[in-house]
DNA sequence: ATAGAAATAGGTATTGTTACTTAAATTTAT
DNA sequence: ATAAATTTAAGTAACAATACCTATTTCTAT
């Protein structure tokens, strides 16, 4: 006789992770589920109830679900971890997807995947719902990738609405020099026109 | 003897949704609850069903919340919407708050704010979670609402990418004009510096 | 040690935005 | 009808970003 299944829910919206819990309870009839409004919650319980199974948000003010996910590790590198995100960009879920997670799925997707992706973590599987989207755009995320240190901080300067006069007294260089890596970021980065660079650093600025 | 309350739920994503009709279940157990992940189910079954009360999310795809609200009250004008939504800006808040609802709660407030707006407007009373988030910074959402419809319509081309020398073309104007109404609208938002307008119109976009 | 990558910085030109001015035509409201 | 607000558009100037180029120094890995 196996013991019983201890699952963990962590999700800032109180709403969202009543909804995950209803889920959960109604797919894992047997399993014994907890639901954390904050990660640090989840932390502190997590020593005693010895969960399994770890479904945790992406996106948490604080600390996010790759921050607890390696604390929970940390406890008992055992916990298989499923993280749910609404973000859809390949860009992103790639950039999280190589931390040692166990399963990935799409909060739309949820009523369906968390049931699967539960049963193929306490496999020892790696579980992705929707994979398709990986395979959208691969280039992208790699050519974000190929910028150099430099050029990722020169990045970052632009998204904080700094002009290339500020980033080039910030850095103690000649405004030749960071405007020569603007060009750089932006032909790696194929962008072209008008303040393009700009408009791409505003937009992903959550994601440097 | 009463009829039954019926109230309507509307959400874009399930889980939350779930989360949603489990509370409006617990609080009000007399009542009929239906939940519905798209603005259409919910407006196909409003003549049936005759809803007293309809809580929307306001940020949804095809079709948000105020679209919704009105098309409802098309329906019928005794419908009484409460207004859910994650954000927290008095901006926004306030730029959706004149729309002809009957309450407004955060979605972080929900659990414990729902059954006192549905209280509320069933009393015909507006109810708003946390009004004192809108005495914080009057001053911007009054600014932002004196922008004439031509200079709305610019920063909106704005938000889209649009050079100045672009919108001039598509709206058969001289680029000047453009130019005119850039400056206009940066010193009623008190914006200044390089592509400072470019910046608000980007991270604003949703809310113009 | 040396080749390759990265960071530095200069030139030159075009385009775009900001910031100020004035002013006429048109629309809106009282 | 008239005053006020809005839209239109011109001029001028300075600053910022893009888009090319070349070239030297510095770091990095084999």
């Amino acid at each position: 006789m196996k013991n019983k299944l201890v699952i963990f829910a962590v999700d800032d919206h109180p709403i969202f992770l009543k909804g995950l819990i209803e889920i959960l309870q109604d797919e894992l009839t047997e399993a014994s589920i907890y639901g954390f409004n904050f990660p640090f919650e989840a932390l502190e319980k997590a020593e005693k109830l010895k969960p399994n199974v770890a479904v945790l948000d992406l996106d948490m003010p604080k600390m996010n679900g790759i921050v607890l996910s390696k604390e929970l590790k940390n406890i008992d590198p055992n916990i298989k971890i499923i993280m749910l995100t609404m973000h859809k960009e390949p860009d992103i879920i790639r950039s999280v997807i190589s931390k040692g997670l166990d399963a990935f799925v799409f909060k739309d997707d949820a009523v369906n995947e968390l049931s699967k992706a539960i049963k193929n973590v306490l496999m020892d599987n790696i579980y992705i719902s929707n994979p398709q989207i990986l395979n959208q755009t691969k280039e992208k995320s790699e050519i974000l990738a190929s910028l150099t240190k430099t050029e990722c901080k020169i990045l970052i300067f632009i998204a904080e609405n700094k002009t290339s006069n500020e980033i080039a007294n910030l850095l103690s260089v000649s405004i030749k020099t960071i405007q020569n890596h603007r060009n750089n970021i932006s032909k790696k980065l194929q962008l072209k026109g008008s303040n393009s660079l700009l408009k791409f650093a505003i937009s992903n600025k959550e994601w440097l």
